[in-house]
DNA sequence: CGGGATCCAGGGCGATACTG
DNA sequence: CAGTATCGCCCTGGATCCCG
């Protein structure tokens, strides 16, 4: 099952998968990081495209996207400030796992959903 | 990249990858998935497998994953009380996807931390 | 238009004590 | 051994106001 990787004896918050997940798996990254994936956007834009998302959590999600060099922010111009965020090379090699993710959802969501809603009763 | 998705005008917080996340996306879920990848264990191993998780927050992130059909839980013994945690057959077809972010991480995770300590320059 | 600053509520998580 | 119950902190995220 996990054929390509050792078993360790102890689990750690330190292995990098953990930390990436703590880049991606906030309530909105993923979101903003599938809205870019399929072209570049303006700030307004994604904030259109996102629905329900504030803008200072949408700032603070890009900002922690480019820190960790995923997105790309390009400022066309200054007046009037228009700002265009684009996925980096390395962002666009993220989509693929999390495509993955997003297939497995497509394929198993229904069994998820009916478990649970066993479970609750 | 994202070509066999088609592209919505909104994304939304409802779409089933993001209600994925929330399930697995927490502090401690991916890897106690992680954990019972290997094998069943009981209640303490993975306790002591896991390295600073509080007995609490484990029962409740094995509730969460048993109610979502990923993780399945069986009583071996009322006296002394001897439970084993297993991945069902759900969980273990999650594991796929999981590897693969797993491989990214493994492939590209000096990136994302020269990124990061560049960006803190 | 694209943010920054501030205030606030809720939830995740940890520590501790107790139980069948 | 495998939990449940309680308390309390911190951090995420939403709302609002302001700025170049």
């Amino acid at each position: 099952m996990l054929n390509n990787f050792p078993e360790p004896e102890i689990f750690t918050l330190d292995c990098p998968t953990q930390q990436i997940l703590d880049v991606i798996a906030d309530k909105w990254s993923v979101i903003v990081l599938y809205c870019l994936a399929y072209r570049s956007r303006r700030y307004g834009e994604i904030q259109r495209c996102i629905q329900g998302i504030s803008q200072k959590v949408l700032t603070q999600t890009l900002r922690k996207l480019e820190r960790h060099g995923l997105v790309e922010r390009t400022i066309l111009s200054q007046m009037p400030l228009s700002v265009e965020y684009s996925l980096t090379s390395l962002g666009k090699t993220l989509i693929e796992p999390l495509q993955s993710l997003a297939s497995w959802t497509r394929e198993h969501f229904y069994e998820v959903v009916a478990s649970r809603d066993l479970y609750d009763r």
